[in-house]
DNA sequence: CTAAGTGCAAATGTTTTGCAGAATC
DNA sequence: GATTCTGCAAAACATTTGCACTTAG
């Protein structure tokens, strides 16, 4: 059950809802789940548009099964700091958070059950029914603290 | 320090900046903290356009200004499950992280010291310099997880 | 064969920007 | 008096949508 890849959950998402798994959303999830890395719709629309098959997405297919993914559990969305939003894999991925660094705009992640348990503890309090969370720490990251006063600083003591 | 008003705070940080605390933004700090309840930039552009000094704020100096209260630390943002940000007062108002319901998009304020002693340690040892965090649970509220065994609520078992 | 999906281009909604006149220091 | 702001309207973006054609099931 958890053993399904991305593709095989996302048709068997669309198959509960009635709808298609179609060449232009495989080439989509191919592509969004080939590397790990944060990326916008943009990014996305890039990679599938000069797609190596000589098939081409178009850019409203792609914002359309963007939606479809998140509906499907494969992708969540992050905030960066600057405003904008990019999706990160939520599937096959364990649950984690983010240190973002307003300098450099690095995406840091990291895990701590910790902050679950007191989580569901406050959810319990408040009656609240939880499905997730996100937590997002803001700031400067060790890189971009470090002193800038080194030729090529080999050594970032923080 | 921590007893400057809203607007007060405002003016410190402009003059830091060069910059001025004109009458237009003067109206809207004031809108802004006339209650602590969360607003986006189109509801905020409604209040002050129709201000009752007879003085009217444009669109594009909303904007503008709020970029500058979020700068000022005055402001922050929260987002919203359906994508949509919304802001809320960030000064003169404890630390609060949100629960938020994806059924009636209420927003849910609750205070944990616990969290950010965790956060602060995640930091440490990432060398991360934390300069704040937002804590967003997702999930169904009280209320709409209440028995919905009212009159007309059309049974649905599901 | 039929319902659903695609690409296109136009529409939308939101935020930003250039500029001339107005206001502030 | 010089610099910073404001309002306007146009521009810039990002995302959504209507429609005729294509395709999956």
């Amino acid at each position: 059950m958890g053993e399904l890849t991305p593709i095989e959950k996302f048709r068997e998402f669309l198959l509960t809802k009635g709808e298609r798994l179609t060449r232009e959303r495989s080439i989509i999830v191919e592509e969004v789940f080939a590397k790990h890395e944060h990326f916008d719709a943009e990014d996305l629309i890039a990679r599938v548009a000069r797609d190596k098959t000589g098939r081409r997405v178009s850019r409203a297919t792609v914002y359309r099964a963007l939606k479809l993914l998140e509906d499907a559990g494969l992708l969540r969305k992050v905030a960066r700091p600057n405003g904008s939003e990019v999706y990160e894999h939520d599937y096959g991925y364990p649950q984690h958070d983010h240190l973002i660094c307003a300098k450099c705009g690095a995406l840091i992640e990291f895990t701590n059950e910790a902050i679950s348990a007191i989580v569901d503890k406050i959810c319990n309090e408040h009656g609240f029914n939880k499905s997730g969370h996100r937590l997002e720490v803001y700031g400067i990251c060790a890189k971009c603290n470090a002193p800038p006063n080194r030729r090529h600083r080999k050594l970032d003591l923080v």
